[in-house]
DNA sequence: GTCTATACTACGATAGAC
DNA sequence: GTCTATCGTAGTATAGAC
């Protein structure tokens, strides 16, 4: 099933498929309406995917897609955590958190984070496919810069739950969304409300990794 | 599923509403489903609540008090922030965050968290019910602690962000529980795993909040 | 490849028995 | 107060026209 085609009803249907899964779950979603929304008869979805659970996974691949696309340019040619030394690796650190912040609060990733976050509370297949895409390369890198860029000393174990925690603080943005506005008062994540994250995430982010 | 029989219907109902909701949403449970698993018939929902979204908005309301009720002990006579200097501040943001921690933690919360997740993904009606009666209390105190504690000077803006990034510290562990039972390698978190998460957040929230 | 038509199941609401 | 029976609607899957 892992095709590649350029046809526009596919690529509807799945970004479609997408956000309706997302919002509604495997079950709440329907077919029909994510046919329509897709302008095409539901009948596509059982030609194209072989029915609904089949197009769930698509989906699923699609976002891991879609996201490795986004962090591409990061993590393209990006220095391995190994052979930095704690300045360094805390500035990759940086340039990563900034990154998944970058993730989180882009528009574009609602619907994947919808998807996900419902994968994470109850994994099924779909789970595997995000961590082995996505999830799993980018935490590997991230703990491992976490692990060079600590105090001297630092336990891997303590180093693996430290990336944990520094993930939720970009991750809240997005999984807290509608408690996050109403705490700082914002109508909205734009630009400056962005920048403003930004700014105190990377201060934290050293806190966070230096704290002995 | 356990025998409940002193139980009420109506309270046999709230639980296993809040369980299904949360699993499947507002639209993907269904009365029925959740009729049955109470062990009545699909039309005590209509006769006890009017229907399915009476059923889901007491359902709100019940998660609201229960977590209001766990943390009723760590709030309860709970020093006044105003009137704390910034060592004593931080002590109560530890003992805030602990009990943040060990709420998130508790297997009771896990269908909480599922059904409270949605709601800030798409929020309606319960998720004013859950802010009113939970989420602004706590975090307007949040804030305030960290207002104290933090820097001199600290702009109340920055303060609540840094608020935001405190909980999502804690929030990772329930919304990317998946996801972060992988990077640590733990497979469950359980009170060992849990005392070391403690201890590292003790450490990272004095690292956090007195982040210059 | 994409559509319409249809078979069958499950949904929420409600009426009425007890 | 709780049940069964039933209505109209909407769900997935599938067959077959074009």
């Amino acid at each position: 099933m892992a095709k590649k085609t350029r046809k526009p009803i596919d690529d509807r249907l799945l970004d479609t498929a997408i956000e309706q899964f997302g919002r509604n779950g495997l079950e709440g979603a329907s077919t029909r309406a994510i046919a329509a929304a897709a302008g095409t008869a539901m009948s596509s979805i059982t030609y194209h995917y072989g029915g609904k659970e089949g197009l769930y996974l698509a989906a699923a691949r699609r976002i891991a897609e879609q996201i490795a696309g986004r962090l591409a340019g990061t993590l393209q040619g990006a220095p391995d955590p190994e052979q930095l030394d704690a300045e360094d690796a805390l500035a990759q650190l940086v340039v990563l958190a900034d990154a998944a912040l970058g993730l989180m609060l882009s528009p574009e990733s609602a619907a994947w984070s919808r998807f996900i976050i419902r994968e994470q509370a109850e994994p099924t297949e779909g789970f595997e496919i995000l961590w082995d895409r996505v999830m799993g390369p980018v935490t590997t890198r991230l703990v491992r810069l976490v692990q060079r860029a600590g105090p001297a000393g630092l336990r891997p174990a303590d180093a693996r739950v430290r990336a944990v925690t520094l993930f939720g603080q970009v991750l809240v943005f997005r999984v807290a969304r509608a408690a996050a506005l109403r705490v700082t008062g914002w109508r909205d994540i734009g630009p400056a409300q962005s920048t403003e994250i930004r700014r105190i995430l990377h201060a934290q982010v050293r806190a966070i990794v230096t704290a002995t």
